[in-house]
Order: C-alpha cells, then structure tokens, then sequence
DNA sequence: GTTATCTGTTACAAAAAGGATAGTACTTAC
DNA sequence: GTAAGTACTATCCTTTTTGTAACAGATAAC
C-alpha cells in the first residue's frame, strides 16, 4: 500500500482519472453530499446547493447516467420529482468522508496561521 | 459519522468546496500522483503526466502555495528543478488512496456488464 | 384570469480551464 | 557555432464549464 513504483503510480493514476470523469467537476460531490441527508426535490436541491437550475438539470442526469442518483416522479398535485442517492452511491462514502476530514482540517490548519 | 443531518451536511458541503478548491481541476491529483514514485524533474513531468509546460507551471505553482509540493533547484550543470511531494502532503494519502480504490472498482464494474 | 408552484428547458453570455506552438535563457557537448 | 538538454514563459486559441434570464407546460389557489 505504501509502495509507490512507477507502474503502480501508473494504474492509480488511471484509477484517479475514471474517478474524477465521474465525480469531479465543481458540483458532483457537492449534491451527494447534499442528498445524504434525505431525497429531495429539484428546487429544493437548487435552493440548498445555491446551483442554477440548468446546471443542475445536466449534473443530476449524468449523475442519474451513472448509477448514483435516482430519480422518482411523484404523482402530486403539481408534479414533484424525488431525487435519491442509490445504494452504490454508498461505494463513495470513503472518497466523501476523506475529502470532508481532509478538508476541515485543511481550514484549521490555514485559520490558526498555516 | 453515518448521521446526515442538514447541519452536518452543511459542514460537509463547505469541507469538500474546500477540498477541492486545493485540489479539484483535472491535474492536481495526477500530479500529486505521479510524484509518489519519488521526486521529479520538471521535464519529466511533463511527460510523465501528458501535462503541457505551461499548465505544468502553474499546477505546480499551486500545490507549491498550498504546501503540497516542494520545489527545489539543484545546481547542476544545465540548471535542474526537482519538484517533491511535502510531508503535509501525506495528510491527502486517505483521498488518494479512496480515489484510487473507487476507480479500480467503478472501471471493474462497468467492464463487467454494469 | 392572474398569480403562484413545481420541473425543467432554451438562448445567450461570461469565465475558467486547457492546449498548441514557439521562444527565452543558460550550459554543455560536438 | 550548432545542436541538444534543462526550465520555464508568452501568445494565441479552443473547449469546457458555469452563470443569468427568461420562458414553457401543468396544476392549483384566489
């Protein structure tokens, strides 16, 4: 785990690549993480990851495209739609958990003067 | 840690802006990446990660802000530069290594049938 | 019928990111 | 002095991404 040869820098880089086809991008992992707390509908998803309806229109189909979202059409009144993390958006939980951690501790270290 | 609340998700939205504010774009972790197998020469690089010299430059420039890697000139004949990873740098080894991880798995799934 | 809500889409614009090519400055080898 | 290697930088351009504003279709409330 700890070595670091050229070939296997190689695969890991592949591996960071698909990753980041899938998850990168400035609002991928922001509306996971935002769906963690329970599905939601798709203004109120806009509303609460201050993201313009258009764009989240496209992420939320390719999240959709890749197996990490659902998307439930509700049968009210004005036609609501739900939207969901999926079971194998549970697969991201240690790229998301480590990225949170890293992230906190990031900013302390930055706020009590780097 | 498996509580999702719209608190804790908040927090978690602004962990991971952070995140990727450092470390987000298309080559940071490549390149972070590629300097595991040891330091590297500024030309080496370049080719090592298919990276053109002037987004090389100001990837480096960066990470090199933000503490992640170290740049050293060695005086050599023609002037050489290596470029290190940082000990900070060891505190991303928990996302690279989940990244890494979830790639191999993602690629191995789509390859066999979805 | 006017207004409001919900889910989007469309058209347009701006900005950020990335890439291609060439060139600079220095040194060494031939 | 010519070529080649080092480490970049400058210029220009294309692509990608992101954003803004308006609008559409459907239903309901007033």
């Amino acid at each position: 785990m700890s070595e670091h040869t050229i070939e296997s820098c190689a695969k890991a880089r592949l591996a960071i690549r698909d990753t980041l086809d899938i998850v990168g991008g400035k609002w991928k992992l922001i509306l996971i993480s935002v769906l963690r707390s329970g599905k939601k509908g798709f203004n109120e998803l806009s509303r609460e990851a201050g993201i313009s309806p258009r764009i989240l229109s496209k992420e939320l189909q390719e999240l959709e495209l890749n197996g990490l979202v659902s998307r439930n059409v509700c049968d009210t009144k004005p036609v609501t739609v739900q939207y969901e993390l999926t079971p194998y958006s549970g697969t991201l939980d240690e790229v998301l958990n480590a990225m949170e951690q890293w992230g906190q501790r990031h900013r302390n270290k930055i706020i009590l003067g780097d």
